[in-house]
DNA sequence: CTGTTAGCGCCTTCAC
DNA sequence: GTGAAGGCGCTAACAG
C-alpha cells in the first residue's frame, strides 16, 4: 500500500504538495497537479484516512445510536440520517442498543473512541449518564425521537407522541369506542410514556376513566402477549391501541389466533406506519410519524452545530403526527 | 480530551505502561494496574482508536457492501454479518450501492481509505474491477450472495438460486401450470441470471418452451410494471414468478389493481421470504433463502481468513434454498 | 506556488 | 515488571 511519500517521489514533489492536490487546498500549479494525479493513478494510491483524521481532528463520521434496526420505523429514520449525511460529506456508523442500557454504554464508548465528529442518539433508559459521557468528550449531540427528562440542555428532534395518542384516542371515541386497551413499550421510555399520557388526557377531557394500560416491549412477542391479556377483560375492550408497529403486528396475530375479526369484533389502531414496499394493501389505522424527516432534520441540526451555524441555546423540534384512517377501525353503536 | 500521557502522569508511570493496561498485554504489577485504572476513571479517558489503528495496522472494522438496506432480505443478511462480527470483536460499516457501479466504486474507495480489516461484498455489475481494487490494497474479501464470473479466485458464500428457481418451476408444473411468466432483476446480476437459468432448465427438462422472461429491477415499481406487461399476453399466464420479494410486492399490487384474485385467477410465487415480524398472515409461496445464515457464515469465512485460519485455496459455499408453500398458489385443471 | 519541520496519540521494538 | 526512542501516514504552521 503506497503512501503519500511514494506518490511524492513518483511525481518529483514534496509530500505536502500531494496532500494539497488530494484536498484541493491552496493553489497548486495546473501542471504539478497533473503530474501528481498521474502518479496517484499509476500507484493506485488511496489516502489513509486514519492518519488524515488523526492529524486533522476530523473524521467526517457521525454515529447513529438507536434501539432496533430491524424495525422499519428505525430503518426509515436511518435512511433520513444517511441522506442528510451524504448531502454534507459525512458517513454514518449505525449501532443497535436493543433497548439495553449496558449495550448503549458499550457502543457509545466504542464510537467515541473512533472519534466520531457528532452523535445522534435515541436514548434507552435514563439518558443522563450517556449524555454526560458524550459531553465529557466534547462531541456534539442531538437526541432523536425521545424526550430527555428535565430542563433542555441538548438539541432534541422528535415527534409529537402525546398529541398523536390524544388525537387517536379521540378518533376512537368519535367512532363510539370507550373501552380501549392501551398496550405500550417500556415504561420510562419517553415515547411510551407520552403515548400513555395522550391516551389518558383524552379520557380526562371526556370525563371518563381511562381503559386498561399495559407496558411491555416494542416487539411482536410483547404485543401478542399484551393483546391476549387485554382480551381477557370483561367486558372485552372494543378497541386495542398498539404503542408501535411491532406491538400492532403481535396484536393482529393474537386476534387472528383468538378467532376475532378486525374491525367487526375489535378495532385496532397503532403507532408508526409500515413502508409501502412491505405491504400489498395497507389495512391498519395508525398514528403516522414522519420518520424519514425526523432522521433528516435531526442530522441537519447536528451538522449545523458542527459547522458552528447553530443557535447558542439548544433547540427542541417537535414534528407533528398524522392519523391515517384505514380498515382496521369501525364504528360501534352507542350503548 | 485526555491522552495516554495525561493518564500516565496522573498515575505516575510511563505512557507505555498505560498502553499495556488498556490492552492487557505483557505483565503489569497488580498494584500498578490499579493505579492506572483509577487514573483512567478519574480523567474519563477513552483511547483514541485512530492513533491506535494507525500504529497497530488493525482497525477491527469490516465493511459490508450491499445493494439495498431497505430490503428486509438484506437487513437480515446484515444482522447475520453483525452478529458474527460482534462475536469476534469486530465492528461493521454498512454501505448501500443501490445497484449502481459508480456508487459501489465510490463506497469501496471510502471504506478502503478507512483501512477496514476486511470486506464483504455483494457485487453490482461486473465485479472484476472492484475485486482488483480491493486486492491491490491487500484487503481480505468475501463475495456474498452473488457468483463472480470465471474461475474462483476469491471466497464466495451464496445461496442456490438456480436450484431454487428450478424446484419452484417444477412445483408450479406439478400444480398444472405451464404458462409461467418470469420477472427478474437486472440482467448480469448473477442472482437474476441464475434464477432465469433454473426456470429455463425446468422447462427444458419437461421438453417445453419456457414462458416469457423479463429483466427489470429488484424494486416494487419494476415488479408492478413487469407484472402488468406479463398480464397483457394472450393467453394470460396462469402463474407469475417474481425474482425477489419487492418484485413480488409489485406483482401483487398490479394484480389487485387489475382486479385479479390470487390464487383463483393467477398464482404468484416469489423469491425471498419476509420476516415474520412484518406480516400478520404469511400468504406468498416462496423460495426461501437462508439470509441470516449467509451473512453469518460469510463473515465467519472472512474472519477465518483474517486470522490466517482459512484454507489456502478459495472456498465456494452454496447454501440450499427451500420452497415454502402457502396460499398464493393453486392447482389448475390440465387443458 | 512549493517546501521544511514538527507532531497528532498510540504502540512496536529494544533495552534494562 | 517497566521504560525510552522512534515512527505509523498525514497535515498545521510557518517559511520562502
Amino acid at each position: 500500500m503506497p503512501t503519500i511519500h511514494d506518490v511524492a517521489r513518483e511525481a518529483g514533489v514534496a509530500p505536502i504538495t500531494v496532500s494539497r492536490v488530494i484536498n484541493n487546498k491552496n493553489y497548486v500549479a495546473e501542471e504539478t497537479r497533473k503530474r501528481v494525479n498521474a502518479a496517484i493513478q499509476r500507484l493506485g494510491y488511496l489516502p489513509n484516512s486514519l492518519a488524515r483524521s488523526l492529524r486533522s481532528h476530523k473524521t467526517h463520521i457521525l454515529a447513529l445510536v438507536l434501539a432496533d434496526i430491524t424495525n422499519p420505523f428505525w430503518t426509515t429514520v436511518a435512511r433520513g440520517v444517511e441522506d442528510a449525511a451524504s448531502e454534507n460529506g459525512f458517513n454514518v456508523i449505525l449501532v443497535n442498543t436493543d433497548e439495553s442500557e449496558i449495550e448503549q454504554k458499550r457502543h457509545l464508548q466504542a464510537v467515541l473512541e473512533k472519534q466520531v465528529d457528532g452523535l445522534l442518539l435515541a436514548p434507552t433508559g435514563d439518558p443522563f449518564q450517556a449524555i454526560d459521557m458524550i459531553r465529557a468528550q466534547g462531541v456534539p449531540l442531538v437526541i432523536l425521537d425521545r424526550r430527555p427528562p428535565g430542563p433542555l440542555a441538548v438539541d432534541v428532534v422528535r415527534c409529537d407522541s402525546e398529541g398523536g395518542a390524544y388525537a387517536m384516542t379521540q378518533y376512537l371515541f368519535s367512532l363510539g369506542h370507550r373501552a380501549i386497551a392501551m398496550m405500550c413499550g417500556p415504561c420510562g421510555v419517553s415515547t411510551s410514556d407520552d403515548r400513555v399520557s395522550g391516551f389518558q388526557r383524552a379520557y380526562q377531557a371526556a370525563g371518563w376513566t381511562p381503559g386498561p394500560i399495559q407496558y411491555g416491549e416494542f416487539t411482536v412477542e410483547s404485543g401478542y402477549a399484551m393483546a391476549n391479556k387485554a382480551l381477557e377483560a370483561t367486558p372485552r375492550p372494543t378497541a386495542l391501541f398498539a404503542g408501535n408497529n411491532f406491538i400492532a403486528m403481535g396484536t393482529l396475530k393474537a386476534l387472528r389466533d383468538a378467532g376475532l375479526r378486525v374491525p367487526e369484533d375489535v378495532s385496532v389502531v397503532g403507532f408508526d406506519d409500515l413502508p409501502q414496499a412491505l405491504v400489498v394493501e395497507p389495512f391498519l389505522t395508525v398514528v403516522s410519524q414522519p420518520a424519514y424527516l425526523m432522521g433528516h432534520k435531526g442530522n441537519e441540526v447536528l451538522i449545523a452545530r458542527l459547522s458552528g451555524l447553530a443557535p447558542e441555546t439548544p433547540e427542541e423540534i417537535i414534528l407533528p403526527t398524522q392519523i391515517i384512517q384505514r380498515r382496521s377501525t369501525a364504528a360501534i353503536l352507542p350503548q
